[in-house]
DNA sequence: ATAATAATGTGATTTAAATAGCATAAGGAG
DNA sequence: CTCCTTATGCTATTTAAATCACATTATTAT
């Protein structure tokens, strides 16, 4: 069946996101088929909904054999749009910045780091990462609007987010995405994707102090 | 009107530590009374659902007033459990675990530090958070025993996120904040929030290639 | 060759979440 | 003091998501 693309459901989206790593995970130990039983217990869902979700995309199975790891993988990273070399730059070169600089994930989803901004004249022309090297905040702008940078990964200390995420919206900045905890506002053509640590905790807390209770 | 645990949305959850997050910064900047519109414009959804989600828990605001800032954080800490100390290890030092450890923002929320893992032979025994040592892996059964950790924030290289946290719900565990990017396998008794980085990108990745798509 | 089994994909149905509408209350204006 | 405005909280309705039920198909067993 043929959808729009205001017919699908965020919450699959945000779903497609997790059945892919699980796949990745998958195929790093040989894994060559999967069931939507087999993939939705590992997601902790159902098998209707992997089917449905996927369903909203085209068919990527085969009836009696399931779905095959490879191609799946690649279905879905097109739909993500991410079958295709993207650029992302950090902002803010603290640990949180460096832990990010070095963690691995991001090359194999073809997210490739080409340049880190700080305001600390320490690090600035140092080159942590081989190609790329950290600049002063000052030459954002230009290195965005220059290298078309799409992706922003914003991890300053919190009391200079929301500044700092103006002069990314303002440099044409398509996607941020917020580690730094703190809430910010950027104009609407920007999207900003929250990832904040403590609410992992929080969110912990509750549904361990709910176990137990009456369902 | 009196409701379950049960009965209230997952999701209602989730949006409370957005609020949560949102009345920090409000608090910060002195803000003393907020409306359920104004906060429905902050978190980016809209006023009756900000109500709504409040009005499972009790009643909160003031007619024609709206909400005490200090007194919806102060509720809103109650219904997840973080008004008292919880105290939580990170396992895996490397870049990521260092940065977490010095996230400004758990210990607001009465999260506490109490010990970190890695096997390293260089940086066991180092201290770098005064009064939290960095100990072998080979130590964290006993010591989350005999200290009752709840919490653990998993930080290892993916390869070993698996083995890991089949130690932490053997150890008893309650709740696992997976930032490894892996998926892990745990017994159900064990819950796991997983935050991925690269989710985020794929996310904004994805929103950005629809944006200007028929709605 | 035929039957049994295991899987997908999808229209129909049910359930859950979001939204609308309104009664109520607090405060301010006249 | 009464009326108007603003905002909460709750019930009713609508919309969206999840689940059910089944037709279909590929593979294996007899």
């Amino acid at each position: 069946m043929k959808y729009n693309y205001s017919d699908i459901p965020e919450i699959t989206v945000r779903r497609l996101s997790v059945y892919f790593h699980i796949l990745k995970c998958l195929k790093d130990n040989n894994v060559e088929f999967i069931s939507s039983k087999q993939l939705a217990s590992l997601a902790h869902t159902n098998a209707v909904s992997v089917r449905k979700d996927f369903s909203y995309f085209g068919e990527f199975g085969k009836k009696h054999i399931g779905y095959n790891v490879n191609y799946l993988m690649k279905s879905i990273m097109k739909i993500l749009n991410i079958s295709k070399k993207n650029s992302y730059i950090i902002v803010g070169y603290g640990n949180l910045g460096t832990a990010i600089s070095f963690f691995p994930g991001f090359k194999d989803e073809n997210f490739f780091l080409k340049g880190i901004f700080d305001i600390k004249e320490e690090i600035i022309g140092k080159e942590p990462i081989e190609g790329v090297k950290v600049m002063h905040i000052d030459e954002l702008n230009d290195f965005v609007k220059e290298n078309r940078i799409k992706f922003a990964i914003l991890s300053t200390p919190m009391n200079v987010a929301q500044v700092v995420s103006e002069k990314l919206a303002k440099a044409g900045i398509k996607g941020i995405l917020n580690m730094t905890g703190r809430h910010i506002r950027v104009p609407e053509k920007t999207l900003v994707f929250d990832i904040n640590i403590v609410t992992g905790l929080e969110w912990l807390s509750y549904f361990i102090s709910k176990k137990g209770d009456k369902k």
